[in-house]
DNA sequence: ACGTAACCATACAGGTCGGTATACTCGCAG
DNA sequence: CTGCGAGTATACCGACCTGTATGGTTACGT
């Protein structure tokens, strides 16, 4: 037998893990070989090994951990906003972008997932999957808020990809320096698609 | 001295270009070497450092030659557009998204600017400043088109700006498969911003 | 007491990376 | 006719790449 089963869920697996993920975000995924990360991680390249089985599954890994991270973060931001009174439709569809911009001010280098899909978009890779449920999860959650606030399956299926539009280009306006005010302007987009005045800030 | 002037602006020069512009847009940066480039471009690599000085600058001039093309591309496109009788506001930021639309569907890799900024946006690179440069044009032509148009500055900017998070997102959604309509959508939103009745199509 | 999973350390294989060195040929402009 | 720029071919450099091999240690469950 070649390799221990892979199963990451080790204390070493972890801070293999946890280094990848960091490590990855900031330099790309190309730009850091396994080497690195295993030294960083103050573990033996068999290690790595042995947990993630190839570097293409660790990549699998890290934007699944990341994906998880962000989808519990952002669901209990919502739901303390919604907890503080923030009320069905437009109001917690702004909440959202905003919560957005809160994540993107610690997240300089953008969205993990945009950055992924450039270096491995074209390819066979099991990340590919992981960048797709992502795209689909926020665009489901546009279309869930606008749903739940009652507007018909319709509506909010192309209010919700509207607004979904305004998020994704607000992130990379963002993060390359296009607009420095760019989830402010996502906001008012938003508000007046959702035929709500603007609140300032 | 150790090696000739720079200047790409030769017979070999030209063929490096064009095969680095595929390679690079297709597999990504990182994902090509310089002895791949100069064996498909039939040159020595010696040729190559000779014309380009580094892989970081063949890069550059990348980028620059993508923009270049874009940016006449699309000129002469929305030109097209205005003497077809496309008028100034509303029709010509729709024409703008439309040109943009049909644009990527013969680049299916999406955006070579984030593309490119998710691999090399952290590091101090000489293209970063083509990316900035190709985000604020396509910012600036949206703004423009509202200016001349007669919206009072303000107004331009507030809104050409949200229909560039439009545009963006477009480009996200759709080369990540997440919304296989987006440029359709985008042109939705934008007629809503602008206040003017969504063409079907 | 024994097996086994999870680790350690070292080494190496086979290849690619960006970049340089040497030596040569061709065509052209002074 | 000579000097130079543009190109060829080949070889090399050290560093890094993903992945494997060998062998030994520790801890724990049955």
């Amino acid at each position: 037998m070649p390799r221990r089963t892979p199963n990451p869920r080790t204390a070493a697996g972890e801070r293999i893990l946890a280094t990848a993920s960091e490590l990855f975000y900031e330099r790309g995924i190309r730009g850091v070989g396994v080497d690195r990360i295993a030294d960083e991680a103050g573990v033996t390249k068999k290690t790595l090994y042995d947990r993630f089985g190839s570097k293409d599954d660790l990549v699998a890994a890290y934007l699944r951990r990341r994906r998880e991270r962000w989808v519990d973060w952002f669901t209990a931001q919502l739901a303390a906003r919604v907890a503080a009174g923030a009320r069905p439709g437009a109001e917690r569809v702004l909440a959202a972008l905003e919560i957005a911009e809160e994540w993107a001010q610690d997240n300089r280098r953008g969205c993990a997932f945009v950055n992924a899909h450039a270096e491995i978009g074209g390819l066979d890779h099991p990340g590919n999957a992981v960048v797709l449920e992502d795209k689909l999860y926020m665009l489901a959650v546009f279309t869930d808020l606008l749903r739940e606030a009652g507007y018909a399956d319709a509506d909010a299926e192309a209010l919700g990809a509207q607004v979904h539009l305004l998020y994704e280009g607000a992130i990379i306006a963002d993060t390359t320096h296009a607009q420095p005010h760019a989830f402010r302007t996502a906001r008012a987009a938003a508000a007046a698609l959702l035929g709500v005045p603007a609140a300032a800030r």
